[in-house]
RNA sequence: GGUGCCAUAGCUCAGUCGGUAGAGCAACGGACUGAAAAUCCGUGUGUCCCUGGUUCGAUUCCCGGUGGCACCA
């Protein structure tokens, strides 16, 4: 019998967590979070992050295992996963993978071109070149160095351009010529289930969510980070806002609201990102059984 | 009960000396291969409270309703 990779996925405070619990206990498997901020051990309350009896019940990877000053990413994100899933696989033959970047969980199930890793100090020029000269001297340079992805590229976002500038760089040849678009063989089985609900409901949760991350102690948990905040890991909703207020340029009451606005905002881009994975099958967020029934259907 | 004011986008409100309307916030749509809870792009979504009148034409002016607020009783 193949192995199966069971990806459950789905818009922040869909219900992920509980209902994953639910399936790693009926098939008795483990789960690997697929959630690019879980991954910090410091930052637990605003990262709505698994209770401890859960944790307890069902093994969970990838669980804050970094430390929010660690460098990670997606590519290194699907390295990890590709090597310990043999293990897992050999005492059952599934695996619950779930979250809600789907950056990383499209890196574990299409995977990613082999492009060499780039020297930090290579962004760190880049990004002063863009301070230096805007976006104006980026798009100079990405027409020099690789005009293909010029043409292809959004010209206004200095991220998209800055990654294929370092890359250029590091390897002496163009970003473009690293792209395959083609999806890698994987070795298991992958079944994706979505999560969904109302938009009013979405919200109506996350609004909820945020308040009782607020009661948990998410302020007092942001400050004891506030000297940390140019970390990329501490560029997360519940923090920024935070740390805004901290510094006075926003009231605490504000920088609630702009954390269930951003969450909100940030909901509808995972939706848009899986709403052109014609893979998933897609269920009511309570649905349990149905989705049980789904997957006892396919093994 | 009387008088006055108000009623326009999801919300707060602007505006049209009569030619069917706009700003902030919210919202909506999208892009995205090693920073992705990041980064970036795009979009006004409207019985202008209702009925009648004047008018070529009414969201705008007038009559009468309805609802809200304030004050007086």
């Amino acid at each position: 019998m193949k192995n199966i990779l069971i990806v459950l996925l789905g818009p922040t405070g869909v219900g992920k967590t509980d209902i994953s619990i639910d399936i790693a206990r009926h098939f008795n498997c483990e789960i690997i979070s697929a959630d690019s901020r879980q991954f910090f051990s410091e930052i637990k309350i605003g990262t709505a992050a698994q209770s401890d009896d859960q944790l307890a019940e069902i093994k969970h990877h990838f669980v804050r295992f970094l430390s929010v000053k660690d460098y990670y990413s997606s590519n290194l994100f699907e390295r990890d996963v590709l090597k310990i899933l043999p293990d897992l696989f050999t005492e059952k033959n599934m695996v619950l993978l779930t979250g809600g970047s789907g950056m990383y969980i499209d890196a574990v199930c299409k995977g990613t071109d082999d492009i060499p890793d780039v020297d930090p100090l290579v962004r760190k020029k880049y990004n002063n070149k863009y301070s230096e000269e805007g976006i104006e001297g980026l798009r100079l340079a990405l027409k020099m160095l690789d005009p293909e992805y010029y043409k292809k590229v959004d010209l206004k976002n200095p991220k998209r351009i800055i990654r294929a500038l370092e890359i250029c760089e590091t390897t002496g040849r163009p970003y473009s010529s690293f792209l395959t678009k083609q999806e890698r063989e994987r070795d298991f089985r992958i079944i994706k289930i979505g999560l969904e609900r109302t938009r009013k409901e979405l919200y109506d949760r996350i609004n909820q969510r945020v308040d009782k991350m607020i009661c948990e102690g998410l302020e007092e948990e942001a400050k004891g980070l506030f000297e940390l905040k140019h970390l990329n890991a501490l560029n997360s909703v519940g923090y920024k806002e935070f740390f805004d207020y901290f510094e006075g340029k926003i009231s605490k009451g504000k920088a609630i609201e702009l954390i269930k606005r951003n969450t909100r905002r940030f909901a509808k881009r995972q939706i848009t990102w899986w709403a052109k994975d014609k893979e998933i099958r897609w269920f009511a967020a309570d649905a349990l059984q149905e989705i049980l029934k789904y997957i006892e259907s396919k093994i």
